[in-house]
DNA sequence: GTGACATATAAGTCTGACTTTTTATTCCCG
DNA sequence: CGGGAATAAAAAGTCAGACTTATATGTCAC
């Protein structure tokens, strides 16, 4: 997925990125950069580079005399996709699921009502034709075409509000629906109260209802977030 | 702020990240890594961590044979915080600011929310202590210690949700309240309905009622999105 | 114990040579 | 004249080695 293998650099950082944000090397961890070159058997200047990205991400931090040491959790930029993605391929992929879950309620709900107001008439005819498609393919077990319009309904949504930083979530929105379809639970077909929310949502959008969308919205994060056993009874 | 100079490639860095944010790089323009390094006085090897960092970002992408290409904003990684800050130094600081405080007043609604049922004893008591903080501040003109109690209001609440993602952000709306304090319009006191608002999520919170911490907070970002001149009529 | 000094260590930097990939051009054949 | 294969060129990528610099730590005098 998205950029495999792009030079020495990216390959050492398949194998350390994931380590890191596994809490493989604990926080305070100290690591050299000659030997973790000689490990990955790359040159120093290809290790350097690779470990300036992790400390871009806040997952490393480099200091003369001392070397790579690793960064407590809290500093972690993990609004970095790169971070999320490996943070998802590893043992924390259940908290890292939920966390991003609580952030999908509390962004959506407000993009779409944002999209009410902003949305252009093709972004609105793309929303109903995402839900129709949704419809479509809500029986069956034909689980892989109702993702794939899921997931671009939620993106049209999160572009239309108009806001670059809402829009930018529409990549960890379609990594969280691919996860819940592919890794856990999802033998049967979808929630039917769920599609017909989404049809609601396109036709709250498409009568510029603010309020509306953004509730019914709200109640499609809260199936999200019953599905994982978040909210308190 | 944060980390200056902290090699010479962070040197570079903070010259070219403004420039490349501010847009000075249209989407497509490229450049030459040796062509870079002569212009910084760098060698070839810093130029490629600097490099290395920007595609890491997602500003840039680096290819053979063409040299370094500056990518359009959308792919751009507008979450990390030095991508922020470098757009809040820049000309394009009112539009980050609007993204800023749309964003806050998604999450942080759900913040306060979570934060009401997860809420150690020490963080209710820190969170009253800091709109006690505001209070005492809200008159004469102290609006630097306002802005501090403020800005560790806002904090305590978003690692009080116990949401990884949402503490995170704490340095963004510290960054917001005080671009607010410093640069723009805030001469006058602060608004004494803000002021009381912030106690009455305090006092929400200690009360375990999410419903209300939520609600008044969201009263909070109301005023912010006002005082932006966004929200629709 | 405290403060100044010495030392060892690991990151940081620079240079130059070489490799690899990819694009553009050339050239030959149909 | 057109198209496709061979070729050349350009820029990033990689590597090795030598040197510099900051700094943690240990030592010694006081």
């Amino acid at each position: 997925m998205s950029t495999p293998g792009r030079g020495l650099h990216g390959r050492v950082l398949d194998t350390l990125g994931p380590a890191i944000t596994a809490g493989e090397y604990p926080a305070g961890s100290v690591l050299r950069t000659d030997e973790l070159a000689q490990r990955f058997e790359v040159s120093r200047s290809v290790m350097r580079e690779a470990v300036r990205v992790l400390e871009s991400m806040h997952l490393v931090e480099s200091r003369r005399r001392v070397g790579v040491t690793v960064l407590p959790e809290c500093e972690w930029n993990v609004y970095d996709p790169q971070v999320i993605r490996w943070r998802l391929a590893g043992a924390e992929r259940p908290r890292q699921l939920r966390s991003l879950t609580v952030l999908r309620s509390a962004i959506e709900p407000v993009a779409a009502g944002l999209a009410a107001r902003l949305a252009t008439p093709e972004q609105c005819a793309e929303l109903t034709e995402c839900a129709l498609g949704m419809v479509a393919n809500s029986s069956g077990h034909r689980l892989e075409e109702y993702l794939f319009h899921d997931v671009a309904f939620h993106r049209v949504v999160l572009t239309a509000s108009g806001n670059e930083m809402f829009a930018r979530l529409g990549g960890v929105v379609a990594e969280v629906l691919a996860g819940r379809t592919h890794h856990d639970v999802m033998f049967e077909d979808p929630d039917p109260a769920a599609v017909t929310l989404h049809v609601q949502v396109a036709e709250a959008v498409r009568a510029r209802d603010a309020a509306r969308a953004e509730q019914l919205t709200r109640e499609i994060t809260v199936g999200a977030l019953q599905e994982l056993d978040i909210l308190a009874p």
